[in-house]
DNA sequence: CATCCGTGGCT
DNA sequence: TAGCCAAGGAT
């Protein structure tokens, strides 16, 4: 009992601590209802939370930000984007990456529309059940957009939570612990702000490298700090190298100017993205016409490089007029240059067709 | 549990 | 330059 009752003070000492430091500190955030409003009763708008938290996932803040002002301006909510046309929604979100979050995107609001009468549910379990919606996002909107006390654990308060504590056990497998060290830290209210704190601590101060410990909220409570180790935690383990790829695309171009794209399968890289026909991309694979739309002069114009996730690939880029009476493929489409809504590796490409053309 | 899935910025 | 990293999810 006695220890209870030390870790209890403890506890609330930490989060005391840390929501002080976040009224102080709170990042000015186009999704985020500061605290001061929060407080006068400024309640924020579940979708706009939503549409936040999946733009973020493994996305930076200076990425993210135009893009979410866009989508809210051309879907104001969550009914707006379910009438969408998904290609809509994948074009609006061409070069984030990670595409699968796009069609997630459309589907959830589809669902939210349809299943839940336009309100998104309010609990974990019920926002795990939608598309694109896994541990962190269904807990982040609980705890933000319905205050509820869910412990929220993303990379920022991994990364706080094993300094914390030192846990020193690798990740992934740490996760299961460190959810565990959070909610025992965790408040039973603000528990919203208390999040966005940690997150905001995280981004700031609990850097990966190079911690600002001094001005750190939560310094006289870090075992690793204590240990002068800060840095050394979390444990993660080595990568692997990422092995390189190659292959050939080929820009064809009609009369009037516009250039032939192809979709994508739906599953996969890239899923359902319009992109330039070519080869598969293979460690040794040939550049030769035969993977090209059509019969033609090609002229190869010179390469491209894109880091993935996973691998390095080189592409090898072609282009040439298309010849008379050439007819698309049912999964092409002509697109003007300027209006292609492409993922980035595709944009390198076409700029580079482009580049020496004179359009 | 391991793998797949983008991109841009920083060191 | 090469590597590391970011408000992860689905399979």
């Amino acid at each position: 009992m006695a220890y209870e009752t030390r870790d209890t003070k403890n506890i609330s000492r930490i989060s005391e601590a840390l929501l002080r430091w976040y009224d102080a500190n709170a990042r000015v955030l186009p999704w985020r209802v500061a605290p001061h409003l929060r407080k006068a009763g400024q309640k924020p708008d579940p979708y706009a939370v939503w549409l936040s938290e999946i733009m973020l996932q493994q996305t930076t803040v200076a990425s993210v930000a135009p893009r979410f002002f866009r989508f809210l301006e051309r879907w104001p909510d969550v009914a707006a984007m379910a009438a969408a046309e998904a290609d809509d929604v994948l074009g609006e979100w061409a070069g984030l990456g990670y595409y699968a979050r796009a069609r997630n995107l459309h589907k959830c609001a589809g669902i939210v529309a349809d299943e839940h009468g336009g309100k998104f549910p309010c609990t974990e379990d019920a926002l795990k059940m939608l598309p694109g919606i896994g541990d962190y996002t269904a807990a982040a909107i609980a705890a933000i957009a319905f205050g509820q006390p869910a412990v929220v654990v993303d990379g920022n308060i991994e990364r706080i939570v094993a300094r914390l504590f030192a846990i020193d056990k690798p990740l992934p497998g740490a996760k299961a612990l460190i959810k565990e060290r959070a909610g025992a830290i965790w408040p039973q209210q603000r528990c919203g702000d208390f999040a966005q704190g940690l997150m905001d601590l995280g981004a700031g101060v609990c850097r990966p490298k190079a911690p600002k410990c001094s001005a750190c909220p939560l310094a006289g409570h870090c075992a690793a700090h204590r240990l002068d180790l800060v840095e050394d935690f979390p444990v993660k383990p080595a990568k692997k190298p990422k092995p390189l790829r190659k292959g050939a695309v080929f820009a064809l171009v009609n009369a009037k100017g516009e250039v032939l794209f192809e979709r994508r399968p739906e599953k996969g890289l890239l899923g359902g993205m319009f992109c330039l026909p070519g080869s598969p991309w293979a460690e040794k694979v040939s550049e030769s016409p035969a993977h090209a739309p059509a019969t033609a002069k090609w002229r190869r114009v010179g390469e491209v490089t894109h880091i993935f996730t996973h691998f390095h690939l080189t592409l090898g880029v072609n282009i040439a007029k298309a010849p008379k009476g050439f007819r698309r493929g049912r999964k092409q489409q002509w697109i003007a240059p300027k209006l292609a809504r492409v993922p980035t590796v595709m944009k390198k490409a076409l700029d580079l067709a482009l580049k020496d053309r004179g359009i």
